[in-house]
DNA sequence: ACAATAGTGTCTTTAAGACATTATTCA
DNA sequence: TGAATAATGTCTTAAAGACACTATTGT
């Protein structure tokens, strides 16, 4: 058995963090991915991502943070701990752990894509690097899952939005078809929204009422649209 | 910026696993918890857990498979990932990453008991060395989360068990009273369970029936018993 | 026969789906 | 006033809760 230090340090993986970045865009979800610089899988497309700074960093998930307000300029958006993905093939560089995170980002908060990032849509996503394409479809399953029954979906869009807005956002993380009467009795049942008060400007139809989250997350104890 | 392999090793965390153990045991959720031998912690209780071994763990997975098989004996139950946790105060000894598991095991596949190991009551737990506490109190609640809409409870039941005994793991579980007709429908309903064609042996009162799950966990599209 | 619990039947209640209808805006 | 879509109302349907009732065993 190994004991100096040096021998120790092999047994200490590599520790990183990723981060799946969904948005809807275009009436689609996608996920945001950058061009890798360097060697691994140098040209491939990536999940934003990076290594944990003991020191720097006081968990995995400001290890993420600091991530998104680098690689992304996101200042401000709903995150949730994904999985974390592990073994001895996944990194070419060695045995390495990456702690995967979901983040969910209106649109309009992405800054103008750079040249080497880009949104993909995660329905016939590209080849991703490493396992990244494993962990987006894990992430998407996991919104698609929390989405039928939870006020989730909602944190893909800006901090007020119509209720036929929510209702679309729903629609296409389910990939479902709601019922309108059905939908709005019970967001508004829930008590999930209120209105701001405000409605929709610069349209040529009847304006929709804006509404905003009120508080914190919800559950239903029964789903919407598909199981 | 340090670059030699050195400083390099700095920039690796401890990684390790830990498994929360979770039975139902005299009509109560239980934990399994052990005593620890050596310090960081000497003496207090702690879930099974240990380093990840690069080179002999093929994933986090099958380290803590590793972990549950040495320490706890364990051969075959219901394993998923539960989370990580991360930073630099939870180990004494630096900055640690833990990758969690939640295990899901039926009372009779517990080996008996050694002197310091033991089964803590969810409800009332005492404490517990790093953060093994909150690690715990996550799993319970994944565990009550998904029981409500899936057949996880299940899995704390062995292979083959009786209705009313399936409807107890819920209600313990749960925390709630579920209604008798009511779960009958609807577990039957769902296919979820199949008849052994045996009964219970040895009551005296009117046997039930013997049942097996039916293939894979199943998921039900609205709650039973408490949101 | 009776104690005890397994298992069934039926009515009520809750909440979602279908879908017709009305409301409001701008051009 | 007409096009477009927002918002509402009402009936149907699915599934859970309440609870009375019947069935089956050992003592």
């Amino acid at each position: 058995m190994p004991t100096s230090d040096a021998d120790r340090r092999d047994w200490r993986p590599i520790a990183t963090v990723d981060t799946v970045i969904l948005t809807l865009d275009e009436g689609s979800l996608k996920v945001l991915v950058h061009r890798r610089q360097r060697a691994p899988f140098a040209g491939a497309w990536a999940l934003p991502g990076g290594y944990i700074r003991p020191g720097e960093d006081d968990s995995a998930e400001e290890a993420a943070l600091r991530v998104l307000r680098t690689k992304a300029g996101l200042p401000n958006f709903y995150i949730e701990q994904l999985a974390t993905y592990s073994g001895p093939a996944r990194d070419p560089r060695g045995w390495s752990i990456s702690v995967a995170f979901l983040a969910l980002v209106p649109r309009d908060l992405l800054p103008d894509l750079a040249e080497d990032v880009s949104l993909a849509a995660v329905d016939g996503l590209p080849d991703l690097a490493f396992d990244h394409g494993r962990i987006v479809r894990d992430a998407v399953a996991r919104l698609r899952g929390k989405g039928a029954y939870s006020s989730l979906p909602a944190a893909l869009l800006p901090e007020s939005f119509t209720l036929p807005e929510l209702q679309r956002a729903y629609e296409i993380v389910l990939g479902d078809h709601i019922d309108a009467s059905s939908f709005r009795r019970k967001v508004l049942d829930l008590d999930m929204i209120e209105e701001t008060g405000e409605a929709q400007a610069g349209v040529s139809k009847r304006p929709a009422k804006l509404y905003r989250l009120t508080g914190a997350a919800r559950t239903f104890n029964r789903t919407l649209g598909a199981a």
